[in-house]
DNA sequence: TTTATTATATTAACATCGTTCATTAAAAAT
DNA sequence: ATTTTTAATGAACGATGTTAATATAATAAA
C-alpha cells in the first residue's frame, strides 16, 4: 500500500523543514536563538510538535551535522578527478576550507560546537559513519601520495591526522575570531589562505 | 586607610573562589553543569550574590579565560630560555599542545567556545590583551627565525598564523573528539604528538 | 457508512536557567 | 549612637527543553 510510503515521505519533509527553519535562524539570528520555540514560532507549529519528528535538540543538531557532511562529502568528490597525487591532496585542503568558510554555521556543527559533537562521542549513538567517510578519503589520498614517493617514513595515519589539524585549525580560528581577526594582522580570509595553502604545499613537498 | 583595601583583597578573594568552583564543576561535571545557581551551590551562597562579584555568566568565563592566559603565558616563558631559534620554536609548539591538553577546559574556553569568545570580540570589551601577548610571543619567534634564514619569501604573519593553526588544530581536535579518537585509528595522544611535532620539524626546515 | 484505531498536534505544566529587585543584615563612616 | 554604604538573600520574571494528558485528524476495520 501507498500510503505509509506517503506517510513516510512527509515525515521526512517535515523534518527537513524542521531542519531548514533551525539552520536559518542560526545564519540570520545566531546560535543563542536557536531553540525548540523559534524553530516551532517559524514552521508555524507548537513546540510540542517537534518531538514527533526529533527525539530533543542534540537530535536536531546530529541531523544537521549529518546534513553538513553530505555537502561537504560532495566538494570532495568534485576535488578528486585531478590526477596528480599531490594536486589532488591540495585541492582536497582547499575544498575543505572553502567548505568551512562558506558554511561556517555547518562546520560549527560538525567540528567545533560541543552539543552535536559530544552526542556523536556517546556511548548510545557513536555513529561517525559520515564524518569517516570523509577523513577516510584523506587517508586514500594520502596513501596515494606515499605510493607516489611522498611522506617517506611517515605513517599514513599521523600525515592524515596532521593534514586535517592544519585545514582545521586553520577554518575554526577564521570562525570563532572572524570578526577579531585584525588583532592578529590578518585582514584578508582569501591571501591567508592562500599563504596557508603554499605553506601546506611545502608541507607535502 | 587599610579598609578598602582589605575590602578590594576580599573581593577578589571572592572572586577567585567563584571562578575556582566554576572551573571544578566545568572539569567534574562537564560544562552543561556550570550554572550560576549550581556554582552558588558550590560556594554555599544565594545564586544572586554572584552578581555582586560579576556582571554576567560570560563575565565568569571571561575571566577563566584570562586566567587560561596566563597559565599559557608562564608556560610558553619556561620554553623561551633556549638560544636555537628553531628549537625554540619547536618547544613552544610542544608546550602550547601540552597546556591545551592538561588544561583542556581552560582550553576549551579560550579558543574553542562560543561564549567567552564572542564576548572578547564584542564592540564594548574587544579585549584581547593576554591572547594578543602570547600571540606576539610567537611572532617574535618567527621572526628571530626568519632572521636566521628560516622562512624565506614568507611573511612572518602568514608563518605564525599558520603555525598556530597546526597546533591548535591538533588540540582542539583532540578535546572535541578525545573519547572517539579510535575511529581516526589514533590511540594515543603521546605518540600523535610527537608525530605531529616531527612533521612541524619538517614545516619550519 | 459507521465504528474503532492509530497517528499527529496542541496546550498546559514542570523543572531549570540567567537575571533583577526589594528587603534585610552587616559593616563602615560620621 | 546614628547615618550611610556595602553585601547577601529570597522571591519573582521571562525563557528554556521536555513531558504528558487531551483533542483532533487520518486511516483501518466492521
Amino acid at each position: 500500500m501507498g500510503i505509509s510510503e506517503r506517510k513516510d515521505r512527509e515525515k521526512a519533509e517535515m523534518r527537513k523543514i524542521i531542519l531548514n527553519a533551525a539552520m536559518e535562524i542560526f545564519v540570520k539570528e545566531g546560535y543563542n536563538s536557536v531553540s525548540i520555540r523559534r524553530i516551532a514560532q517559524k514552521i508555524e507549529y507548537s513546540p510540542g510538535s517537534l518531538y514527533t519528528y526529533f527525539k530533543d535538540k542534540d537530535s536536531i543538531f546530529y541531523a544537521l551535522h549529518v546534513e553538513g557532511f553530505d555537502i561537504l562529502y560532495k566538494k570532495q568528490l568534485s576535488a578528486q578527478s585531478i590526477n596528480d597525487p599531490r594536486e589532488r591532496l591540495m585541492a582536497q585542503g582547499k575544498a575543505y576550507i572553502e567548505f568551512a568558510l562558506e558554511n561556517q554555521e555547518y562546520y560549527d556543527i560538525m567540528f567545533i560546537m560541543r552539543e552535536s559533537i559530544e552526542l556523536i562521542c556517546k556511548e548510545e549513538v557513536r555513529d561517525w559513519t559520515h564524518g569517516q567517510r570523509s577523513y577516510d578519503l584523506l587517508k586514500r589520498n594520502v596513501a596515494e601520495c606515499k605510493a607516489a614517493g611522498m611522506f617517506k617514513g611517515q605513517e599514513i595515519d599521523s600525515i592524515a591526522f596532521l593534514l586535517w589539524s592544519v585545514v582545521h585549525g586553520i577554518a575554526s580560528i577564521i570562525i570563532r575570531r572572524g570578526s577579531a581577526m585584525k588583532n592578529l594582522n590578518i585582514h584578508d580570509n582569501q591571501k591567508i589562505i592562500g599563504n596557508a595553502l603554499s605553506v601546506l604545499n611545502e608541507i607535502i613537498k
